[in-house]
DNA sequence: AAAATAGTGTCTGTTAGACATTATTAG
DNA sequence: CTAATAATGTCTAACAGACACTATTTT
């Protein structure tokens, strides 16, 4: 039989607020690194989770009272160094929500993160950067609104995950050809102006090229 | 403390034979599984391994006699039935070798399997997927080459990697774009006719558009 | 009508695929 | 010379970005 491992999940969830991609980070009650903000996560409990994916679950419902829309794996990250208590294996999911889901969740910039504990920095940056290459073919960054939305509100959503300006004629002509939204039939939001068509994801959005 | 998870590391080991994706497979030798075939892996060290991809290097020297020029993680599969043994995780790695490694191993087509252990069956066709994705654009293929090859080589692997037919002018303005190969100088291959020049990966060669 | 935003149409430079041509070796 | 493969050049149809234009609402 081999040494103990640490098993563990950790979560960086995601939302768009103040025009920036941010990361929900908690104050840990208790050690190691007691005080500071790391990412929720939390131990596998092999009596309870149906797999890694479903200790994510339970952990944002745990610690935040939400489920997300969207929940991947990133990847595991390991070692003997990683966490003082000793030889670690966590593995690592993203996940996407609204910024509205709860007022009082404290929310970072990704781009500028405090001290973190563990190597959760990297793995906040590991999940950005997966954020910006899918949103780049895929309908990521949809998860990131209510599940009703104008195309011009995505294409706002979609040029600040990207940190780029989209052409409007551009942007549509390719959302026609990728197919993964579907017209909500007299459904409109109408702004001060000429009221917009409303939208919403289709079946599976997002394809996976990883796995 | 929870209760106690398998950790485990297993490698897709990929070759390109006869045209085809094929994977290295070994007869267990032991139970669970005793007898059948499945993908070379064990037990994370915690006293031995710096992290799982140390871990991954570690079970393909001992169980296959090779250190793979690419290795990289593919993901964790993880929950209560794929082990008999109990809840266990598995850190999947996926890596390329050239086919004449070594002579005795058994190599089976990755699109045609036979029964395996485990779930071993979805963490091939998962590995498969991957390299077939990230053939498209990046140098993936040409680790399943030799260190020095040509261009019409490569592009013969890579049409067998992606099954499709590509056509040699645009193929070469690609590489040419993509910029990770380097000319060797002096460097031919003399077949029959023209000898061709040989070329290289430059230093890094694999972007990860995952992590 | 003016203002503002939604949505569509058109033009053009770039590019990927198809194919042709030239280059260099062996026999 | 011919045969065979390497390497490059050219032509064209499709496409993405830029921009203009039309449509629909509020005031």
């Amino acid at each position: 039989m081999p040494a103990q491992v640490i098993v563990t999940v950790d979560v960086v969830l995601l939302t768009l607020k103040d025009e920036r991609l941010q990361v929900a980070l908690m104050k840990r009650p208790q050690d190691p690194f007691k005080g500071e903000l790391a990412l929720p996560g939390g131990y596998v409990h092999a009596e309870d989770d149906a797999d890694v994916a479903a200790a994510a679950y339970r952990v944002l419902r745990d610690k935040m009272k939400l489920r997300p829309p969207y929940l991947e794996q990133l990847g595991s990250f390991s070692g003997a160094r990683r966490d003082p208590r000793g030889w670690s294996i966590s593995v690592c999911h993203l996940a996407l929500v609204t910024p509205d889901v709860i007022a009082d969740t404290h929310w970072f910039p990704a781009d500028k993160l405090p001290r973190l504990a563990f190597d959760h920095a990297s793995l906040v940056a590991a999940a950005a950067t997966r954020v910006r290459n899918k949103s780049s073919y895929s309908a990521l960054p949809a998860y990131l609104l209510p599940e009703t939305f104008t195309l011009s509100e995505l294409q706002t959503i979609y040029s600040q995950v990207l940190g780029e300006a989209l052409e409007k004629s551009s942007f549509r002509r390719k959302l026609r050809d990728l197919d993964f939204l579907e017209e909500i039939p007299g459904a409109f939001k109408g702004g001060k102006q000429r009221p917009a068509q409303l939208y919403r994801l289709k079946g599976m959005a997002v394809f996976d090229r990883t796995i």
